[in-house]
DNA sequence: TATCTGTTAGTTGTTAACAGTTAGTAGAAG
DNA sequence: CTTCTACTAACTGTTAACAACTAACAGATA
């Protein structure tokens, strides 16, 4: 278990935080670092730490702990400090089938409003994502795994759903899924062509087998990835 | 519209703000006052005005007002007031399709999960529900109505489900649906014969009888609800 | 009169300091 | 050697002040 004063370590060597809101570039720092495994699960994060580390102070910091706490990457308690999450099996389970249920609705939403250029969108996300697993490319894979769904959430155009996804959702699955891949990049071999025929339903406007795609590529790959025996939960 | 220089109008007369955590307490001090109407929707919402109002600093008031914004209540725009949102008929119509996907899932859940002193507690519910509609008690009644609906998701034991529910889609509702009761209490008539239906059969196990109960249920209030009309948009 | 512009009051984003709480540590007691 | 306790360092919750930005208004201009 990492500990607060090897943050500098981890974020010391990136350029200075200045952006359009410092909070919100923080935020996506700190969630990309945990996301890739660089924040192990149980890492302290200590505000003032952080806020040195980031050259701000502590009030951005602040709220971008509140956000990742949102996402459920981050566990707060009253006066102690924050800690990176960890996904146990149970936290798995409970992740995809919420998922399940949103994502099948998102899934018959976007085969009625999906637009053309989003449709080319996901062809050449699904394209990308075809190579970088068989060239070994992990993290853009996962990366690309990501953006193929969102485009999915996308293309629903619902703010809602997109909200629960992404505010809710994604930052957990992407860091549980990129945990696993790191193991076995083998797993995601099966989804390029599952992410393939998922693309075609949607292309053909074909809701009920674009649904039935979308809930077995969950299954399978949620299984896939829970019977992957990793030693320290994420 | 009401501007800020009323907002201790509404907050002068209640005690100050002092309990174990302020943004806690502004947070829910706030939500009801925009729940209830006391704040009308595009209301803005300074920070210094509700700090002062409040008796407290601006950070507590931040966070409250962050919170709120994930809640669907107020809008932020960046170097802007905060504003108090409202609900537009598509707006509500992407509340019950999402919550009709959630809450389909947690009443399937419940079924199989739910604690006797949990049904005791949906019964009791239900029951207060009853008299309060037939006693013409609005606010209580729509307090019941989403307590009884939270049961159901609390029930489910899912915690990223309840999650989606209580800080995605339980403020919104709970503001939609109060605005509408104030224009017709009528419409919560036949809720008080569907929530009975609901509650014999979750506390029967009939898990495919309780998840039809509650799509019917969900989507008559719906349609009795947008077809109210009212002048303002809540 | 209508429109543009400079100014100013008010608001948000950010920082720094203060008060109360937690947790780790050194030392005493068994 | 272990366990308990008092103490200290560090952290969070909160406040107040500063800097940057917005918007409303008064006055000048066409």
């Amino acid at each position: 278990m990492k500990d607060s004063e090897s943050l500098k370590a981890v974020f010391g060597s990136s350029s200075p935080v200045r952006g359009a809101s410092l909070s919100a570039e923080v935020l996506s720092r700190l969630r990309d670092a945990i996301v890739r495994g660089e924040l192990r699960p149980g890492d302290h994060l200590s505000e003032p730490a952080l806020a040195e580390a980031f050259g701000v102070s502590r009030g951005p910091v602040r709220e971008a702990l509140a956000q990742l706490q949102q996402e459920g990457l981050v566990l707060v308690e009253r006066y102690k400090r924050a800690r990176v999450a960890w996904t146990s099996k149970e936290d798995a389970e409970e992740l995809y089938e919420l998922r399940m249920s949103l994502e099948r609705l998102a899934v018959k939403r976007a085969c009625r409003s999906i637009t053309s250029e989003e449709l080319a969108g996901m062809e050449a996300i699904s394209s990308r994502y075809a190579e970088s697993v068989r060239g070994g490319a992990i993290e853009e894979a996962v990366d690309l795994d990501m953006r193929f769904h969102d485009a999915i959430y996308k293309a629903a155009r619902h703010g809602r759903l997109y909200a629960c996804w992404s505010s809710l959702l994604r930052s957990q699955i992407h860091a549980f899924v990129f945990s696993r891949s790191v193991v076995d990049p083998d797993y995601m071999i099966p989804c390029i062509s599952e992410h393939d025929s998922i693309y075609e339903a949607i292309r053909d406007r074909d809701q009920d087998r674009a649904v039935e795609l979308v809930a077995h590529h969950l299954q399978t790959a949620y299984e896939r990835l829970v019977s992957l025996h990793v030693d320290v939960d994420c």
